[in-house]
DNA sequence: TCGCCTGGTGATAACGATGTCAGAGTAAAG
DNA sequence: CTTTACTCTGACATCGTTATCACCAGGCGA
């Protein structure tokens, strides 16, 4: 910047000016250094200026996300860029692994950046040791999985309701002996999906002692063999109620590898793409990645420009999508 | 930090020595330092201290994606994370939409941040105007699709040679009558699967007048909308080459609204999940999109560690994944 | 005893920007 | 002609950190 200021013959300060188009510079002025800016191909160094900024702002946001390889991060990741872009915030976003030393690192790392806002999934069991954070001011939003131990604005889906409609929905068709395989149970959405799968099991009035639930499997290949094991035994389940996407792509394949895709109903909680393509169609409860960042990012802008409010928590309508696979009818 | 260091009791200048793991600091100079940035929560700031620090690092990556929502650029985003994360860097990822404006406003914004390099794909037909930023020292990689008018590292796939293979295995089946539908043709990777394609139909000596080479498709509904129009000419084509994911997918709903999936080859640029699980599976090109994230973030560091060496192309294989609808035989 | 290391430490300048403030110039009002 | 107000401008301190350098104390060889 003083080599722009010495080219234009102007003291830095005109030149900071310029940049953040302040008032009280003549046009000549403006052109000047315009034009040194353009000759010398000048970026001004926005971490520079914000070690300075009365606001501190960095113009950069944190996002924690469970990888940034999976479709439902990825549209969480966008959506959170789409609504930063408009302020010209930039995204530094990283992947959880569902890994909680992991996730502490993370947090670290991105605090030691000075984000402006930080938008997290978390896989602790407790997110107390981010009060002093949060006191001092920094706008945390936990998306995707509620936070315990502390008090932040919060969007997540609807789980329980759900895994309710979707076990209801396999209900109404017959089935009375449903299999839930769900994902690590240290994970919050997980336990969520359980328990509406169990409360729908529980109004219905069924005996559950017909009813299978297995959890902690985290692969395509745990699921496919757990299914498998599952289809083997001498009364299968007529139905499988899929806890997350990996969960049912492996189901999907042990299902074809006994031949019983198209007699065993299946509900996947997230939609997929080409669920719709696939024979039978996989009916799946689906979320709305898009919305669930979209708002995160609202909720976070909302609290840099002052929101003093209460802290929010946002929960985003999961929806049936019907495409046949949960609508087979027992034998 | 200077809070840590009056609570213990030292000069700033040995926080800082124990923050950053220098020599010469006792034992218990250390603990105590230690005990205060504990107790007082104290992080840093990275990027105040690479403004003052010799090498200038901000430990930030850049990189410019197509869409980080999408599959291949979530791969290429993960990829990139985790060789960053072994060295303590936090990768910027961006998304370039294909827009050439976009394009030079994301450089822009990165270079303002003062990212220690730069991986990108990009869109403007010309890369020339970063020449003053890699002469300057800022490691540029060049993912995806190769520069024009800088030379840099590079690091994308083999599209031409993918495509000549794909349209070898179609001819070897006996089809003449194929149709190739390619996205955008300013898009580098678009123009040398097309290449590829046509070569293959040369070296074969193929009239190319029973050929059918369609441009400029960028979404789904197009593609499905084109190769729906293809399917209700008097002569159809008896195979298509899908160039890019989306147009796959729109080739699959076309191929399925007229019945033709069974009767059509298909063969698509580029793996997706659940091809193989499809009626028929769907053979394509893969590409390797964890390959190139992880070769592109070695080149950076490569050059970050002083590598002098000349720029170097690295070109990834793609291979051909045989599943069914691309042994179709025309009828 | 004297000098010379060497390990441990802190005062201070500096990185590149912005906030504060004061000053110069000019136009309008009295 | 003076006063007032307002526009335009730059000098300088400052943000949180690291680089440089000076300094002190203690050990050791001459």
């Amino acid at each position: 910047m003083k080599q722009v200021a010495a080219l234009a013959g102007v003291g830095i300060k005109t030149v900071s000016r310029v940049i953040n188009n302040e008032n009280n510079v003549s046009g000549a002025t403006r052109a000047r250094v315009d034009a040194a800016i353009q000759q010398l191909n000048f970026h001004p160094d926005i971490n520079a200026g914000s070690l300075r900024r009365a606001d501190r702002r960095t113009l950069t946001l944190g996002l924690i996300v469970g990888n940034v390889a999976n479709p439902f991060s990825g549209s969480v990741n966008r959506a959170v860029e789409d609504r930063a872009a408009e302020r010209g915030i930039a995204v530094l976003a990283v992947s959880l692994d569902d890994d909680a030393l992991r996730e502490k690192a993370l947090v670290g790392a991105l605090l030691r950046r000075r984000v402006d806002a930080l938008i997290l999934t978390t896989v602790t069991n407790n997110q107390a040791y981010l009060m002093p954070e949060i006191a001092h001011g920094t706008p945390f939003v936990f998306v995707d999985r509620e936070p315990v131990g502390v008090e932040a604005d919060v969007v997540v889906s609807d789980n329980a309701h759900g895994a309710s409609i979707a076990t209801e929905h396999l209900l109404s068709r017959g089935h009375r002996r449903i299999a839930f395989i769900g994902d690590r149970s240290d994970i919050q959405t997980s336990r969520e999906r359980r328990r509406g799968f169990f409360e729908a099991l529980g109004r219905a009035g069924v005996v559950t002692d017909e009813v299978i639930a297995i959890d902690g499997i985290d692969d395509e290949e745990a699921a496919r063999s757990t299914v498998t094991a599952l289809l083997d035994l001498a009364n299968p389940p007529t139905a499988i109620f899929s806890g997350q996407n990996l969960i049912t792509v492996g189901t999907l394949r042990a299902l074809r590898d006994r031949n019983r895709h198209r007699s065993t109903a299946l509900i996947g909680f997230d939609d997929f793409l080409l669920a719709d393509l696939l024979d039978p169609a996989v009916t799946v409860i689906a979320q709305d990645p898009s919305a669930i960042g979209h708002v995160a990012a609202d909720r976070a802008f909302a609290r840099l420009d002052g929101d003093p409010g209460p802290f929010v928590t946002t929960v985003i309508p999961t929806r049936l999508i019907v495409r046949g696979s949960g609508e087979i009818l027992p034998e």
